[in-house]
DNA sequence: GGGTATTTGTTGCATTTGTAACTATCAACA
DNA sequence: TGTTGATAGTTACAAATGCAACAAATACCC
């Protein structure tokens, strides 16, 4: 690092992206934990089965792009909370579809709302065009387009 | 959900930010990881020293929004690597200087080379319109700015 | 059919993290 | 001075994670 080319953290996405990507979650993570005791990883299951509907882990994983690991055990805890069910599928007992139960389908419809909510007033700082730039940035990095 | 207003997945920022913020996380440790051993933290702490010379650790956790805890054990970590070394201060012994060893600012000015080549090569997809569009966003999300 | 390789998902163990309690030092002020 | 409160940093313990090994079922191929 010379004095004429500094190299600023700041300047630096995956450092932006990590803190913009930590603030986000740890505010939003108020509404899915204190209403209903759930992980960020549990969260983000019961949100793809909610938006999906019946899915195997198989799926979640590449959908979610979280570890099988992570699967297997977020899918138990929301097991135990009753918020899916695990369905056999004769034809291949490998893997069960799992879907959300009555419980799982309200806290789904509530929590996504309130993400509704949640995204709406953190892009409300920025212009439709702004907002459209910023999200097809992410989703490059991402691998998602 | 209706079918009218499908909340989709991809629309939600810190769904999307996670994910960027993985990815190129995941990328980028492959550098320090494999040359160094460092973790995530212990880099990001490196940075720091690396970027403003002479600090505490509280400074440290103030700067990098890093866990007191963290950055004690990420210096820790630091420190038996010889990466940085630690001195006393007589007005003070509550806090001690950190900073880099020689060891420690040859492996900071390497990993900024990479860093700013990989930054560079991941920013290349975007205009500088939208590179910097992109970085405002995230500095505004993260309350950087 | 029978043996091998793949796929799906779970479990055990070591590592990492978060929270809270703790120590040590200094500041403030009667 | 001495008592109380604040600050810097470490540590202990529980929870969460990553990795590798594992079990069960299926696919493949001779």
């Amino acid at each position: 690092m010379t004095k004429h080319d500094p190299f600023q953290l700041e300047e630096f996405m995956p450092y932006l992206l990590n803190r913009a990507a930590e603030t986000t979650s740890l505010e939003f993570q108020k509404t899915y934990k204190e209403t209903y005791g759930m992980l960020r990883t549990e969260w983000r299951v019961l949100f793809h089965l909610g938006r999906y509907g019946e899915l195997t882990a198989k799926q979640i994983c590449d959908k979610s792009d979280l570890h099988k690991t992570k699967v297997s055990r977020a899918v138990s805890a929301l097991e135990a909370k009753r918020f899916l069910k695990r369905t056999q599928v004769p034809t291949d007992r490998r893997h069960e579809l799992l879907s959300p139960t009555k419980q799982g389908q309200s806290a789904f419809a509530h929590l996504q709302a309130e993400a509704v909510k949640y995204n709406e007033r953190l892009m409300s700082a920025f212009t439709p065009e702004e907002q459209e730039i910023a999200k097809r940035c992410m989703k490059m990095i991402a691998n998602l387009a």
